[in-house]
RNA sequence: GCCGGAGUGGCGAAACUGGUAGACGCACAGGACUUAAAAUCCUGCGGUAGCAAUACUGUAACGGUUCGACUCCGUUCUCCGGCACCA
């Protein structure tokens, strides 16, 4: 190296401190600056440590952070720990220590690693999840949900891990698979506490429209809530009293209806069948129970069923059809029951063909060609319809729905995929669910003054596996009496799911030591909505659901006030080992970031996050690369030779300190940090051919790299003379004018074609202009004999000559 | 199957509302400095042909619109992500 001054390590260690000290980056809400609330999903701080994919989303914030504040803003920079879950547990148990130990390990570690990035956070407002003055207010807003009607009890069929031992969420299970551990899901009968998240499902795909999130992040959270209108219409079931009700988007096909399936779990059928039926039922229902969730669904291509022997009656057609169980249709959506149409489902059509079931078209294509081997599901003329033959398939379904209603025979409904959450773990490390079940009061909840209901106090617990929390054991703890009556009365045992904490944690962290609310009103009108949100994609459907709907749900009882938590929302994407793998354990194949800190330092590695690629993009770490951000902060270090210093500013490079500026102003705000870097390359790279470096525009360049370097920038900055920090600086401005260029390069087309170049003045008129690309020799050549027909000038972009 | 997103040098990538494709960085090659190496500095670097000026060709493939297409339209292929019997 060409110096000896720039020492990363001192440099890093002087500056935290400093920082520290100053309280540079702690905050009150009283500074009279406008707010800016710069938020990253916090991490879950697992026994592995962090590793190079944290940072990334942490580093894009901060250097926003950095950014607010310099212009301006009173920046609220947050950061905690999601630390109640599974895998601490799992991880606790194997080590046969206490999970409270564990955790205090592991966000020891945590923030250790953290902090020797040098970001920019309150450190004064950390939140743990787990730490009883928080899960108090946890605690708090369930038993609020819990008044309003929205955790209730409920015996059902849940999603069942084997190897966690815990029931699961929807949002839990990917691909038939548990999302922690890939154990194969059970399905299994247990009471549990659900959340009615699905009232608010309205209003969650609605208030999309009220944030700037990616679009795809959006879309997912549409299909997952996944809204479809239709009607509600009775079947008659012949010979009882009985109306069968069936959810249908088709309206449009009732009249061909040739038969009607129940989901095997319908409780009609136990209503209805009795004899040799019931037996058959029975039978089918043990086949269908004996698979797992992933064996059905690879049931896809074979349907299977049985026949009830009973009736409906088609109420527009008036026509007897039978009625069949099949697994194809689910208990959990709709009314659990459906009106087939082969002609114009697939899945009906498949089931028809195996049971030779007749197939009545009631939709013609507009071709007049109607399919044989497939159901035929586009819009078309209706058929054997009646009254509506003849007009559009999408105009009947209206028409058919009033019909429907005049003759009340049904209505007009909306039906949401979405479930309610199931919120239950039977498992010791979360909030304990403060319920306590009274034998004359039933479920009470835990007056808010004895709330925190904390975890009791054990040496060694065990995971049960029978559905039980390992709360259960524990009758000192479970036997209690009720808060009400003053009766004998359980605890309920099982604990929330790891979602619970982090579901509300950006409001605590607006007045984190709050001991009359969640957060004080004025902290929590002044701070919210969070204004730039970071995480992965992979929380979209589970966290970012989930905290929206807590959200509204404090917003109906008044205690937040806007309607959406996340104003901004920016995904990372993920970082790929150097083998083109994910990075894990088991393939040896993690980057730790203590290596790369302890060889390159903060700055560096903070900038090759960042100019790896585009931020919301994967991309896949390259020790090598790292190298030439390195070469950069060192080629920016040589800048600073007091020997070499002048005033002055050349027109050259003045310009291109206004047009670097305006290229990192505009790129951090976009989030290209990459490009934003690159800009910077270029800039130091004309800095370093200069002989005599301009003073104005180095502590320019040092305000542009402050946010992305900030040790670095610092050092340099306190170099310069300067006794306040740079981060108390403003940011620098730029002037649109002074970036154009004097003089600029006009590439000549002749059809289209790259064919010269000309030199000329910015201001050149276009009479001028153009005889300047008539007199280049090139130009005369490729016209040669040819007539030029037509000039095609873009003012300061090119000429282009159509010739013929 | 359905819904998103993406395909650009040896590699990571850039390109504003259609206007010089490959900025910036990595790797590589040549040179300077050095006894030598590392580091640093300078030069070159999509492909084909040519000593060269230069020409042709090139942004997954094919076709279209346009004076002009990585960018817009159509068809196809591949990869990634999500959902998946949702009636």
């Amino acid at each position: 190296m060409s110096n000896d001054g720039f020492n990363f390590e001192t440099i890093d260690k002087k500056w935290q401190e400093k920082w520290e000290n100053e309280k540079l980056y702690q905050v009150d809400g009283e500074s009279g600056k406008p707010k800016y609330y710069v938020l990253d999903m916090f991490p879950y701080p697992s026994a592995a440590g962090l590793h190079v994919g944290h940072p990334e989303g942490y580093t894009a914030n901060d250097i926003l952070a950095r950014f607010k504040m310099m212009n301006g803003y009173e920046v609220l920079h947050p950061m905690g720990w999601d630390a109640f879950g599974l895998p601490t547990e799992n991880y606790a148990l194997k080590m046969k220590i206490h999970p409270e130990i564990a955790t205090a390990e592991n966000i020891l570690n945590f923030r250790r690693q953290i902090k020797r990035f040098g970001f920019s956070y309150d450190w004064s407002r950390e939140v743990n999840t787990t730490d009883p003055e928080y899960y108090k207010w946890t605690q708090w807003i369930f038993v609020k949900l819990f008044e309003n009607g929205l955790a209730y009890e409920k015996q059902a069929l849940i999603n069942w891990c084997p190897s966690c031992k815990t029931g699961l969420a929807n949002e839990e299970v990917v691909d038939g698979k548990c999302d922690r551990c890939g154990a194969k899901i059970e399905r299994k009968n247990l009471k549990q506490w659900m959340l009615r998240i699905t009232s608010y499902a309205e209003r969650l795909i609605n208030d999309l429209d009220l944030v700037d999130w990616p679009e795809d992040v959006k879309t997912m959270q549409k299909n997952w809530i996944g809204k479809s209108t239709g009607a509600l219409v009775n079947f008659h079931v012949k010979n009882t009293q009985e109306d069968l009700e069936i959810f249908t988007t088709r309206p449009d096909t009732i009249f061909g209806v040739t038969y009607m399936v129940m989901s095997p779990e319908h409780p009609f059928l136990d209503k209805v069948l009795s004899g040799q039926k019931k037996k058959e039922l029975n039978k089918y229902r043990e086949l269908i129970q004996s698979k797992s969730d992933l064996e059905r669904t690879e049931l896809n291509k074979d349907k299977t069923g049985i026949s009830t022997g009973l009736f409906c009656i088609n109420p527009l057609t008036n026509e007897d059809i039978p009625i069949f169980v099949a697994d194809y249709v689910m208990m959990g959506y709709g009314t659990g029951a459906i009106m087939a149409v082969p002609a114009h489902d697939q899945r009906d059509f498949d089931f028809a063909k195996k049971y030779n079931i007749s197939i009545v078209p009631v939709i013609e294509p507009f071709d007049g060609i109607v399919p044989t081997e497939e159901a035929f599901d586009a819009v078309g003329t209706m058929i054997n319809s009646g009254e509506f033959n003849g007009i559009k398939s999408d105009d009947a379904k209206e028409k058919i729905i009033s019909f429907i209603e005049e003759q009340k025979l049904g209505k007009k409904s909306i039906q949401y995929k979405l479930r309610d959450w199931i919120f239950s773990r039977q498992r010791f490390w979360g909030e304990p669910i403060p319920i306590v079940h009274c034998e004359k009061c039933g479920a009470v909840a835990i007056p808010v003054e004895e709330l925190p209901l904390k975890l009791p106090d054990v040496e060694f617990y065990e995971t049960s596996g029978t559905g039980e929390s390992p709360l259960a054991k524990m009758p000192e703890w479970v036997n209690t009496t009720c808060p009400k009556c003053g009766s004998k009365a359980k605890r309920e045992t099982n604990t929330m799911p790891q979602w619970a904490g982090s579901s509300w944690y950006y409001i605590r962290y607006t007045d984190p030591k709050c001991t009359t609310g969640i957060a004080s009103k004025e902290a929590i009108n002044y701070w919210l909505p969070v204004d730039t949100y970071i995480g992965g994609r992979e929380h979209t459907n589970l966290h970012l659901l989930y905290v929206r709907f807590w959200h509204k749900f404090l917003q109906d009882i008044g205690v937040v006030d806007c309607p959406e938590p996340f104003a901004r929302l920016r995904n990372q994407g993920m970082v790929i080992a150097e083998d083109g793998r994910k990075m894990s354990k088991s393939l040896g194949n993690v980057v730790n970031p203590d290596e790369v800190l302890d060889k390159y330092g903060a700055d560096v590695i903070r900038l090759y996050e960042m100019f790896m690629g585009p931020f919301n993009q994967e991309s896949v770490w390259n020790t090598k690369g790292i190298e030439g951000v390195n070469r950069f902060l060192y080629k920016v270090w040589d800048l600073f030779d007091p020997k070499l210093l002048i005033k002055c500013c050349d027109d050259e490079t003045n310009r291109l300190v206004h047009k670097t500026v305006k290229k990192v102003t505009h790129d951090i705000e976009e989030f290209s940090f990459n490009t934003a870097i690159s800009a910077m390359m270029i800039f130091v790279n004309h800095l370093h051919k200069l002989k005599m470096k301009p003073k104005n525009a180095l502590k320019i360049l040092l305000c542009l790299l402050a946010p992305f370097a900030p040790h670095i920038s610092e050092e340099l900055w306190e170099n310069f003379g300067e006794t306040s920090s740079i981060f108390k600086s403003k940011w620098p401005e730029f002037n649109s004018e002074l970036c154009k260029d004097t003089e600029i390069v006009v590439p000549i087309q002749i059809n289209g074609k790259m064919r010269d170049k000309v030199i000329v003045s910015a201001e050149i008129k276009e009479s001028e202009l153009k005889e300047r690309v008539l007199a280049r020799e090139k130009v005369k050549v490729f016209i040669g004999e040819k007539k030029i027909v037509k000039w095609i000038i873009i003012p300061l972009r090119l000429v282009n000559l159509v010739v013929k």
